[in-house]
DNA sequence: CATGAATGAGGATTCATTCAT
DNA sequence: AATGAATGAATCCTCATTCAT
């Protein structure tokens, strides 16, 4: 089993694409090493499994907003800059790699067995992160009392909301939802969980 | 072909059940048909593939839900209470059968080919209801300006996040989520659409 | 999982055919199917793999072998009269089939895992027939006293040399070695190779 | 193509060990190298192929064994005693190496193609010495008239029967087995098992 | 000579779908 | 219409072997 982390990301992402393309249980193998210009066999040097690779997209992703969601909580910054920086930072990630966004929407419930309980790990990994962000905000003041057990999920779909409506509607539309999404989901969140309910969170 | 209603429900409600425990492509034919008690030649005189069970199994969702959208539009009531009543519907059919719910959510994604294509145009339609039943709300002054291609799709999933989370918690936490998400999600959706954000949608 | 036991027969003989052919490990399941005239799909509708009919192969001829061991210890014939049953028996069924036998001396070991487990399983067992057998004929005084446990499996390994040998000669001389087998073996085992030994089994 | 023939043991008993605990087909290159402590590529400096490495081995045995055969030939003691320094020859090596006894009883069909050929080829080789042998004591009285035909291999297997009984009982009854195997034997085939038989062997 | 990552042919097994009964 | 055995295309993964370093 090779380890070099340079031709394990040049896997990672052909498969991404491959993925985006077609959907993961419609990719073969080969797809994803002709993608990535390499032999079929060399896959398997570097993954265990076609769905090992799923998996790993998935944790590099949730790895880095899990980071994200601590740096934050150390930085001392206020509950509203952290949803800011939060929504910035994922449009960001987004706007680099549709292909990225739409695996990551799209093969969310794909696994299964071992690797489906691996995701679903991760999923309420991320989740027990929003939920401290937001309870962090209910008990500082900034946000209104509220079941952050069902709001934290709802907060994450209609984060991803944004993605899921990129990729049903037609392609020249999505750069523009991209664009706009961080603000206008800011809005829509704000002002339903504010305080008072008092202004948007520009 | 063969066309009794009855036995077409027997086939899909058993592929409901075995897709929610599996999911669509780890189930196998067989097994719907031994959860239906037919055997598996007889799926095939009721459907024309097994995809196509899966896009009937949307198509009689979104139809209802459709119906519901399009009778309230004609009716007249205001948008509050249409929300109200939407709401109501939608969960009142979750807690009706989690399975079919947790079917919805989790392959929305998973058609291909043909199979893909008309269910990407369901939810496309589906979106269109929403997008057109909060515009009126903008329009009558119910709600405040916003960009409905991106609010649409984002409550869409916000209701949808209910079943997500009710599938990555344990079970035992599922029956309490499923009957305080109607009031806590109107808060949501509502503090932050109203025009003046005054007060919850109850 | 179907059980006609024609179907399991017809598969199987095609089996041992090939095996005999090209050994286990070089048949590929097409040319058990191609022999058996069926579609690969049909053998694993009878057989869990392809080790699986190898496994069925040794398990049928035991069964046998070990059934007519049982046999003999109930029916109260002497001990040199079991032997002389035994090996006509066994020699019998090795005319029958060429193929049977020469499957059942090269791939004894070529189980691995759960079948290599269960076929040295059933060589124990054989072994425990055998080694009953001439226990009974010590304790009553037929035959000399001797190590049980060390004698048992030459004796076995002497009745399968005959196959072996068969195989590593030329294919014309084979006919002849059957025929001779059950006698000169016996003289053998009987009385051993010393010039004055006592007698021939007869 | 090295040929360093020191080299080429370290291979070679790293492959007997290997081959022992797991069997030929179910090798990998790899293990072979991790058990000689160096990398796949080396193995094919030294060997054309796996297959090549397992003839070697036999090759190996069959000249040692072959070459006691032919000194013994011409040394011209009795045959009584060729047996006796055989037997002790043939045990001494195998209480040397169990695991080199296990390959040679478990992959002896196992070759195939050319490699196939090659190894019956030696064992052909190997049963006319003992045919030589036998057709000598006969010639010269020493053993009574008898098929060599069918008789020499029937020794080879008697001998080779405590590898495998050895195989087949407990890992804590083997070295009992070894230490009596020798005069058990010698007895079983110079006088057989009637209880009237003349004497052992020594 | 040694290395070990890359190769890609090869094969066992699966499973949606068909169709003879 | 119902059945379920038969079909065989499809695909993941393995692993002996090669060869650039």
């Amino acid at each position: 089993m090779a380890t070099d982390p340079a031709k394990q990301d040049l896997i990672r992402n052909a498969a991404i694409r491959v993925f985006a393309r077609k959907g993961f249980h419609a990719t073969r193998a080969e797809e994803i090493a002709e993608e990535a210009g390499i032999a079929v066999g060399t896959i398997y040097n570097y993954f265990e499994s076609k769905a090992q690779i799923l998996l790993s997209i998935f944790e590099r992703e949730f790895d880095e907003e899990v980071g994200l969601y601590e740096s934050l909580a150390k930085s001392g910054v206020s509950v509203r800059e952290r949803f800011s920086k939060i929504l910035s930072a994922h449009f960001a990630r987004l706007a680099e790699s549709r292909d990225l966004a739409m695996v990551l929407v799209r093969e969310r419930y794909n696994g299964s067995g071992e690797i489906g309980e691996a995701m679903a790990k991760m999923q309420r990994k991320m989740l027990d992160k929003i939920e401290k962000l937001i309870q962090d905000g209910v008990d500082g003041g900034w946000l209104r009392t509220c079941n952050v057990r069902m709001v934290a999920p709802a907060l994450f779909a209609v984060v991803q909301s944004i993605n899921e409506a990129a990729m049903i509607y037609p392609e020249t539309q999505q750069k523009a939802f991209l664009a706009r999404a961080p603000e206008e989901l800011a809005a829509l969140i704000w002002s339903g969980l504010a305080h008072d309910a008092k202004g948007a969170l520009t």
